[in-house]
DNA sequence: ATTTTAACGCAACTTTGTTGCACTAATGAA
DNA sequence: TTCATTAGTGCAACAAAGTTGCGTTAAAAT
């Protein structure tokens, strides 16, 4: 789980940052090489396609990485992390924001969030089909948004709803 | 503004309520006539495909209704609604859920969500037409899931990233 | 080596939403 | 109509997620 983040010359030199990766990456955006930024970046690239609270992700640094991150710190980490691009955000179902590694790739990966239980399941199956062409249009918009300057862009299809279950329970009561 | 909710005879009696439409959307969903029910109902119907903070909704309710609703009260109410499929709910950029008359034409009004300034504008000229195969190619998977027993759906197609505007001003750093 | 300023950490605060409990009023039955 | 039942209302206290201010630390620039 740990990704070891080449511990043994830290250059102090400008141009020696690009030795690492990690540091290349933060220096290209204009951010500081600090532990704290190298950690959170490198632990999130370790972990793509996958997103993660606030909490989860602080709790996840001190256990892996052993590194006991202030809230705020983080907060403000993040945000910095965001704003550059190289993580991407989205508020998921239960309104807590979850955060990733920007993915190299774009792809709309379409979901169903029940409005009842709030829970957030990928739509599978015979829904996947329909998925590559939406996948599919969708490129052209965002071609268009890139020509206008935009940055870091990720696609999202939702579906809201109230999911099966939920609806069985509920109609239980005007019987 | 104010939506006139028919204030001469309130029916005691079930079925007399087919009379005022909003009543009769209550009580099919087992949901109770009370005053604020009828009101938030009415009011959210009259301002359809706008999509309302609980906050806004509490203050028009007392502005143009004279409704002073508890704030609790108002948080429950929704929740009642929302779980009978009335009204549909959605988590803004800025992570606040925001809420509207349940559409009855279902469409995925796409849209952009910037993460520096969490302003959320809809995606519109050359990508509207991105926007309506998206639209064709969704309405299959909305199918299945009704088939499924799903209710109350309605699509959303977001992309996020950071606006042209926050780009160039967050760029003017590391000059 | 020294200065500058981004980044960090702590404390206090705000916003958005939830839970518990007593009370009121809509509904259905007598 | 009257009465019992329970959905719905209101108040108070609580909780999670996020923000602001400010003094301190440590990268980066000089």
């Amino acid at each position: 789980m740990v990704l070891a983040t080449a511990p043994s010359a830290r250059p102090t030199t400008a141009d020696a940052a690009s030795a690492d990766p990690i540091d290349a990456l933060l220096q290209a955006h204009g951010l500081r090489r600090t532990s704290a930024g190298r950690t959170v970046l490198s632990w999130l690239l370790a972990h793509p396609d996958t997103s993660y609270t606030h909490a989860q992700l602080q709790a996840a640094l001190h256990t892996d990485s052993a590194l006991a991150l202030d809230r705020v710190t983080l907060y403000r980490l993040i945000d910095r992390l965001t704003l550059a691009g190289l993580l991407l955000c989205r508020v998921d179902a239960s309104r807590v924001r979850r955060y990733q590694a920007m993915p190299a790739s774009v792809h709309a990966l379409p979901h169903f969030e029940c409005q009842s239980c709030h829970q957030d399941r990928p739509l599978a199956g015979a829904l996947k089909a329909s998925a590559i062409d939406l996948e599919k249009a969708a490129q052209t918009a965002l071609e268009a948004l890139k020509a206008l300057g935009y940055q870091g862009m990720s696609m999202d299809f939702a579906v809201r709803g109230v999911c099966a279950d939920c609806v069985t329970n509920q109609q239980a009561l005007p019987a």
